[in-house]
This record gives C-alpha cells, sequence and structure tokens, in this order.
DNA sequence: TTCTCGATTACCT
DNA sequence: GGTAATCGAGAAT
C-alpha cells in the first residue's frame, strides 16, 4: 500500500469550478480502498447552460447548491452515476465532474466490479470511474470526509491541456475539459487543435 | 399526468 | 460509423 497524500482542504474547493477542475488533475483519488490519480475533470457553473444549477436548485441539483467540497452524484441515462465535486462557496451551483482517474491502486477489485482486465478502461469515463470505484447516489449531498471519498494533494505538475466539454449540446465553447498531457487514462483524446 | 431527453457506455455493422 | 439500454428530472399539458 503506498502512503497516502495529505488531503486537500477546504479551501482548495472554495474557488471557481475552472480553477478547482485544473487544479485536481493529478491529485489522488481513493473510496474504500480502492483509487488512482486523477487525469480529467471538467467545470460547471450556475451562468452555464450546460450546467445542472443552471435553471437554479432543484431536488437534484439540491446537492450542488451545499457547501465546496460536497458530494453531488446523479444518474445519467438512467444506468451509469457521475461524480461531481462542488466548488466555490455555497450557493453558487459550481461543480466539477470527474470524468478519469489512472487506476493505482485497489485493481483487484475495480475489475471485479467492472467485470473488465483492460486497465486502461477501467476508469476512463465517468460512468466507468463510479462503477470500478462501487461510488453510488448514495454519497449524494455528503461532505468528502464523511462519504470516504479522499482526495490526496499532488505530488508533482502534470501537463494540463484546456479542451472543450464533452457529451453537453450547450456552451460546447468554452474549454473547461481539464487532461493531463500524455495519460492514456483518458476517456478521449485531446483533440488534434488544441495547442496550448 | 404525460412526454422528452440526457455531463454514458457497450456492442453492433 | 450507429444505436439500444434504461429511468428519473424537468417541462409541458
Amino acid at each position: 500500500m503506498t502512503p497516502r497524500a495529505r488531503a486537500v482542504g477546504r479551501a482548495f474547493f472554495d474557488r471557481p469550478p475552472e480553477a478547482v477542475a485544473a487544479d485536481i488533475i493529478g491529485c489522488g483519488l481513493s473510496f474504500q480502498g480502492s483509487g488512482g490519480i486523477i487525469v480529467e475533470a471538467e467545470a460547471y457553473g450556475q451562468q452555464d447552460p450546460a450546467s445542472h444549477s443552471f435553471r437554479g436548485e432543484t431536488p437534484r441539483s439540491r446537492a450542488m447548491f451545499g457547501p465546496p467540497g460536497t458530494i453531488y452524484v446523479y444518474l445519467i441515462h438512467g444506468l451509469h452515476w457521475c461524480l461531481n465535486l462542488v466548488a466555490e462557496g455555497r450557493g453558487t451551483g459550481a461543480a466539477v465532474l470527474i470524468r478519469a482517474i489512472e487506476p493505482t491502486h485497489g485493481l483487484d477489485a475495480m475489475r471485479r466490479r467492472r467485470g473488465l482486465e483492460d486497465d486502461r478502461l477501467l476508469c476512463a469515463g465517468p460512468g466507468r470511474l463510479t462503477q470500478a470505484l462501487g461510488i453510488t447516489g448514495a454519497l449524494n449531498g455528503l461532505p468528502l470526509r464523511s462519504a470516504g471519498v479522499h482526495v490526496g494533494r499532488r505530488r508533482e505538475q502534470p501537463q494540463i491541456a484546456r479542451v472543450p466539454r464533452i457529451g453537453i449540446s450547450q456552451a460546447t465553447d468554452l474549454p473547461w475539459r481539464m487532461v493531463a498531457r500524455g495519460s492514456r487514462f483518458v476517456s478521449r483524446p485531446i483533440p488534434r487543435s488544441t495547442s496550448a
């Protein structure tokens, strides 16, 4: 078992979602003995038509309006859970979607839950990573700590690409998808046109 | 109450 | 490349 990095503090999440999404790349993510390094994340804000918080607080989006560091988990297409972490001050409806991690520990449990041997596809996508980690809507609305979700500080600074988000039909021009350059564990490759 | 569609994935041709 | 699976939230009626 590798030594666990010290957890990020609440101040880490109390910033604009695009800043949190960029800085969370390279951080560790663990839940019940399984986890890895975050290699892909997307930012969502309240002034953002693609965000669930865009139309204000509703029964589903309530967790997005909680304090920074709150977990927002929702079901997409009736079958996949997506994990978000609330950012930027209580009530702003800002959050970061965790889209992919590079699996580093608890691999056997994750392979079992995914019914898959290919480590590259174990956590490469928001629905895949929640299935691999065993994360469900039961965690929705909980603070990270009480949910048992651990986000550890970065050990090294990764190269990050800022590119447009995936799977949305609105505000597709915002470069709010953050991807670790060179990682083979992302859900989709970095678009060729990206330079920075 | 009914209808539409989704921050996805896996499997098909 | 295309699409079925599967169901709840939110909008429309």
